[in-house]
DNA sequence: CTGTTCACG
DNA sequence: ACGTACGTGAACAGC
């Protein structure tokens, strides 16, 4: 069977230059389209398994299209220079892979396309159609198919369009799809269409009379009247907009698809081509006699296994100069609970090139304490936190910590979800290393080191060794070209002992008061469920979205309000619109409210108290875009509060005994200060400068009432705003929070930046730079490369806009936060304190206060937190004490 | 394994 | 006309 593959070239190119960002080779020529062009290449010919294969691009020339219409694509924006050089970049690439490339003066890809698949179907082949541009569907029958590239998480997917599929998803056939467009218009091609008609009322009208001549017949009978009179006044529009729309089918075209061999990327000239834009990893794919590092073998440099005294000894020497290393040890999740007689492994890189492995009895570990504690030998490790925890509960101690790549990795960019040593290697010594993902695999059957062979460990241990040996310059460098070696140094690396030490020591839950607090849950759930059933008139599964939508809308007949995907929406902000009418909803809501208190923090919390009687919880410092700490097995950032039954939960959390309570202390409205003070808006400084009610101050400026006349609800209003403005605010979504219309949400915003210019001139100095840099940047560096601001498409460059309105702020206010931290975890220290820090909660920090300590935790806390920072406003702090943290907040 | 919902700042 | 608040983690349902 003929099976051919016909790719839109310049669509797909224009995808992949969109979705694969920044990079481009030591010469500054960009290949992110010529990367994600080839990736797709590959992707959809293994998927599909084509005979034969031809690419197709436009030429510039004028088309028929054109001569019907001068101002066909007239609106449309030039490529951006960056992806126009690419294009013969790409045709070269499939010249040299024997691929043919299709250009046709006059005629467009689109009809080159549809002429070719046309031909080809007849003939009796089974036609692919690969491309990013939905119009091409229109083309979908018996015999063609059309293929979209669909970006997912976790990589793309190719979108399979039958006629069939095409009907499913857009409620129309191939055919139809077309038709409506011709009504509609658009903008993309400059297409007119028939003005008033947009998207739905052509859908509606399609719907019923499927072709535009027929909709035309029939003007007088469509709905919205002044649709019925455009259609007729603009029929002949219409007929236009229907031709332009059309893609040709019947072209005459000169080149025919050539076969495909899937081994024809390893063509000597393809090879060239990859090596001269420096493609390495493609390159390495494509030679198959030139391996990349992908077996487990110990490093170059020899590995010295140590199997006697005298050798560790020589080691030990050795590593005096300073030393790269890896550290395993068991049980890595549960310091406390780590079994007696375990073992450990080290592998080391020294300062003069030696590559070392000991594997042995923890007990031998006590000689490696003058390297670990001497404060004059740099290290370089990987995830140190752990390594700190384990050392310390061993009775070792850390110092002259230098690098730790997975933290820096992280700071270069904060966006990707996983920094593991093999991507250390592939990012910064652009070398392919097994990964750990292959190596341990995932989920259920995931292993770790010790399920290794001793040899493949001491090999795995080695080489990710000498990668960070290797990698530590490069990324100190990389952190000084990007102004990051100050928040590095400062920073972060000073943050690990401190998050190591909170870790370690644990905060410690009263089993008894979360049993009780379970209980009354349990009791009060289980009335609440029977009544929800009463009322239903059946039993079934309230936590399922699906059957609550069945019951609610289907059965009892509810106004149903938001669509998701997958049905109706049963989100709380839904239901508490229906509550008023129907106790179901009351109830629902409620039942929701139990369960999840029951389900996420009696249920699961319990299980983390360890046999000290305490949750050791894990500060994660590689997670957050925005350069927040995240807290995560379990996490205790969300402990609830906003309401009084969840946030009696608090009381369960307590000190380790009478001998301490609880010092809480938060920042007050850190990210209003921090956008007062980096926008210089004077008002809003003085007003924080004399102490002064910012919401009653925002709502008395923005309504032109004195701040004493201004009631609750219209400071509670001016609250959203404040809060919305530093999100990167839209008249959407705050007349839906603060359930007025978008109408009203318009003004409110519009007359806040009346009083507040300099705000707005911020925000959009912070829009603007982003898109001239690339990224968003915090006070003290922090950078997010945002590429959203880049995108063609509106909803993604709006969410980019948002985020680089956002992004400095709450970085900011991170910043500050581990600044304080640290500041405050010293103090403890030097003054020789009892007290220990056991909480961050973003703006908020949780202390254990040894009964006397009392005062001097305050003054440390106050002088901590509020000295981090020298802004133009004061920063504040409140701070309470308790028995427990209900009774400290 | 993904989507929905909901807890926090 | 588009389709929306920013940042997280966990539980559950249902494929």
């Amino acid at each position: 069977m003929k099976k051919v593959l016909l790719i839109d070239g310049h669509s797909i190119a224009n995808r992949a230059f969109y979705g694969v960002r920044g990079f481009s080779n030591s010469q500054g020529v960009p290949t992110n389209a010529l990367f994600g062009f080839i990736n797709t290449l590959l992707k959809t010919t293994a998927d599909e398994e084509p005979t034969h294969i031809a690419v197709a691009f436009d030429q510039k020339a004028p088309t028929f299209r054109h001569q019907l219409y001068k101002e066909y694509k007239g609106t449309r924006k030039p490529m951006p220079d960056e992806l126009h050089m690419q294009i013969p970049m790409i045709q070269d690439f499939l010249r040299a892979a024997g691929i043919p490339v299709i250009l046709e003066a006059g005629i467009e890809a689109d009809d080159i396309l549809g002429s070719l698949a046309k031909q080809e179907a007849v003939a009796g082949a089974e036609v692919m159609i690969l491309t990013g541009d939905r119009d091409l569907l229109q083309l979908a029958d018996d015999r063609i198919t059309i293929l979209l590239p669909h970006t997912q998480k976790d990589g793309t997917e190719l979108l399979v369009f039958t006629p069939e599929a095409v009907k499913e998803h857009y409620g129309v056939t191939p055919q139809e799809f077309i038709e409506e467009k011709a009504l509609m218009g658009d903008a993309s091609d400059n297409i007119p269409g028939v003005p008033s008609i947009g998207e739905k009322t052509a859908s509606q009208i399609i719907q019923k009379y499927h072709t535009v001549e027929e909709a035309i017949r029939h003007a007088s009978e469509i709905k919205p009247p002044k649709a019925a009179k455009n259609l007729t006044e603009f029929a002949d529009q219409a007929r236009l907009s229907l031709v332009l729309a059309t893609i040709k089918t019947d072209a005459e075209i000169g080149t025919r698809p050539g076969e495909f061999d899937p081994a024809c990327f390893s063509r000597q000239e393809v090879l060239e081509l990859l090596k001269k834009y420096e493609m390495r990893s493609l390159l390495a794919k494509f030679t198959p006699d030139i391996r990349t590092d992908t077996e487990l073998k110990p490093a170059d440099t020899g590995l010295k296994t140590v199997k006697n005294k005298a050798q560790k000894e020589a080691m030990l020497q050795e590593m005096g100069k300073g030393f790269a290393y890896l550290l395993f040890h068991k049980e890595p999740e549960q310091i406390s609970l780590m079994e007696a007689s375990s073992v450990y492994g080290l592998a080391v890189c020294t300062a003069d090139g030696g590559n070392w492995w000991i594997e042995e009895d923890e007990a031998g570990l006590a000689d490696f304490r003058k390297v670990f504690e001497d404060p004059a030998v740099p290290k370089t490790g990987h995830d140190v936190k752990w390594d700190m925890e384990y050392l310390a509960a061993h009775g070792i101690g850390y110092e002259d910590l230098r690098m730790d790549t997975m933290i820096a990795a992280y700071l270069l960019n904060p966006s990707i979800d996983h920094y593991g040593t093999d991507e250390i290697a592939q990012i910064f010594l652009d070398r392919s290393v097994p990964s750990d993902l292959e190596i341990f695999g995932t989920g259920k059957k995931q292993i770790t080191v010790w399920d290794l062979d001793a040899d493949k460990r001491a090999a795995y241990g080695s080489q990710r060794a000498a990668i960070l040996a290797e990698a530590a310059p490069v990324i100190r460098k990389a952190l000084q070209d990007k102004e990051m070696e100050k928040l590095f140094d400062e920073i972060e690396l000073p943050l690990i002992p401190v998050l190591a030490s909170m870790e370690s020591y644990g905060i410690r839950v009263d089993r008894k008061v979360l049993e009780e607090y379970g209980k009354d849950l349990d009791a009060n759930i289980t009335r609440i469920e029977e009544r929800i059933y009463q009322q239903a008139g059946e039993t079934f599964n309230i936590l399922s979205p699906k059957q609550l939508g069945e019951i609610l809308f289907e059965k009892l007949l509810l106004p149903a309000g938001k669509k998701t995907k997958t049905g109706y929406s049963t989100s709380a902000d839904v239901l508490e619109k229906l509550a008023p009418d129907f106790p179901i909803v009351q109830d629902i809501l409620r039942y929701r409210q139990l369960t999840k208190l029951k389900s996420t923090y009696v249920d699961g919390l319990y299980p983390c108290i360890r046999d000290d009687g305490k949750i050791h919880s894990r500060f994660n410092q590689t997670v957050t875009a925005t350069g927040r700490l995240s807290s995560s097995d379990p996490n205790l950032q969300n402990i609830p509060i906003r309401t009084e039954l969840g946030r009696q939960l608090r009381r369960a959390f307590v000190p380790s005994d009478e001998s301490y309570i609880f010092t809480d202390a938060d920042y007050s409205q850190i990210e209003l200060r921090l956008l007062a003070s980096m926008s210089g808006d004077e008002k809003l400084i003085e007003a924080y400068r004399s102490g002064e009610d910012i919401h009653r101050l925002t709502a008395s400026q923005v309504l032109g009432i004195p701040p004493e006349k201004i009631t609750a609800a219209e400071r509670s209003s001016a609250k959203a705003v404040n809060f919305g403005i530093i999100y990167g605010i839209s008249a959407f979504a705050l007349s839906d929070d603060l359930h007025i219309s978008q109408k009203q949400a318009k003004e409110y915003i519009e007359k806040y930046y009346r009083q507040y210019p300099q705000i707005r001139d911020y925000l959009e100095g912070c829009v603007a730079q982003a898109k001239e840099k690339g990224y968003g940047v915090t006070l003290f560096g922090r950078r997010r490369v945002i590429d959203e601001l880049k995108s063609s498409n509106f909803a993604m460059r709006g969410f980019g806009e948002r985020v680089a309105k956002n992004m400095p702020i709450q970085g900011t206010a991170a910043d500050i936060m581990k600044i304080a931290m640290i500041r405050v975890f010293r103090a403890l220290k030097e003054q020789h304190l009892e007290s220990r820090l056991l909480l961050t909660v973003h703006d908020e920090l949780l202390i254990e206060t040894k009964r006397g300590e009392e005062e001097q935790v305050a003054a440390i806390l106050q002088e901590g937190m509020t000295g981090a920072a020298d802004l133009a406003v004061p920063l504040t702090i409140e701070i309470q004490t308790g028995e427990d943290w209900y009774h400290a907040k």
